[in-house]
DNA sequence: AGAGTAACCGAACGATCGGTCGGTTCAAGG
DNA sequence: CCTTGAACCGACCGATCGTTCGGTTACTCT
């Protein structure tokens, strides 16, 4: 059983904090000691929690992939065409980027300095990779404008939905998740210009 | 008369060098040693050059933001309908961050740290606001599609053109500029989906 | 040849880095 | 009441940070 206890830290609640300190700062632009702050409790209290500020990137980063490979088990990933599993996948990855907003942030700004960020950095490529197969595959069903290159496409797209991290915020009543998600998947299948009557 | 001298660190070629190293490692990520390092220079010479790190990070920024705002003063951001001064923009935008494609790579990636880290976001802004208008008098004209909002739009555009500094690499000839432009403009304006007839 | 100076260097500065250590506090369980 | 252990703390560690300082070298100009 596990009892409640009163309000202290656990290495979650202690990582949510962190999380945000470390989108604010960048990860190398912040101290123990800015930590510390952040969280009201002193800069050794923190190794009580966690075994140092490299633990709390790699269990940021994981939240983060982990939410990403779980797209792709879903069965809208793996049913149908693959133009529409696409579609889904666009749509889920703008999703879970909302809702795991600050991992998912930090997971994107990992340069390769340290192995946590290494390993993070060859599991994002793993990922982009199963999705680029999938607009491939639409591609060769001819789903796709032929005139665009497909490995360019799937970069495009990844950093357009990638960008939302660097302005969406759920707190300031702006744009809704699914307000995005709809935006982002007219864009990027239909394009800006308006439909308009043959010339 | 500047004679040219021998082959000597100037303010410039030191940038070069240590711009290389920021965007490798990140600007806090990098330390005096690392650029002495990559420089082949001792670190107590590179302040013969400049004045010291920050120095390097302004100058680099500013190169980058002084050639996004030139963009403005074309005569092709000034002249026709909105939305074909939208798409010179955007095309304009790709050149020149492929161009400078170093500095505009550190210039997406600051924080706001320090006092010049948070000038640059301003003018960064600055940038994104004017190129918003265009969208927004682009929408007022009738020649976007009125179901996607134009702020997100806008965000969700210049995220996809600035997500090219993560992966656009020169040196390996895969796509030229002018395709990755080419690929932006197509993209942006009439989507991924193939036009199909009439189902 | 001698003066001037741009380019460079090793050694060291105080500050701060991530992390460790030896405690103290306090609520729960017997 | 007394033990236990989770949660926390201040003081301190060696290493590294960005920067400064007092030179030395080597090239240019007269």
């Amino acid at each position: 059983m596990t009892t409640p206890r009163r309000d202290t830290y656990t290495p979650e609640t202690l990582l949510s904090v962190a999380v945000q300190v470390f989108n604010q700062r960048g990860y190398d632009g912040t101290s123990m000691e800015h930590l510390s702050k952040a969280a009201g409790i002193s800069k050794s209290s923190i190794y009580h929690h966690v075994s140092g500020k490299e633990e709390l990137l790699k269990r940021a980063v994981s939240r983060a992939l982990d939410g990403l490979f779980a797209i792709l088990e879903e069965p809208g990933a793996g049913e149908g065409r693959p133009v529409e599993r696409l579609e889904h996948v666009v749509r889920r990855m703008v999703e879970v980027l909302i809702a795991e907003l600050p991992y998912v942030t930090l997971l994107l700004r990992v340069r390769g300095n340290t192995e946590t960020e290494r390993w993070a950095l060859e599991r994002r490529r793993d990922f982009d990779h199963r999705v680029a197969e999938l607009l491939k595959a639409a591609a060769a069903d001819g789903d796709v404008r032929p005139e665009v290159e497909v490995r360019l496409a799937t970069r495009l797209v990844f950093g357009m939905i990638n960008s939302i991290v660097e302005w969406y915020r759920p707190e300031a009543r702006g744009a809704s998740g699914r307000e995005v998600s709809d935006a982002v998947v007219q864009l990027v299948f239909s394009g800006l210009r308006r439909d308009r009557p043959a010339t």
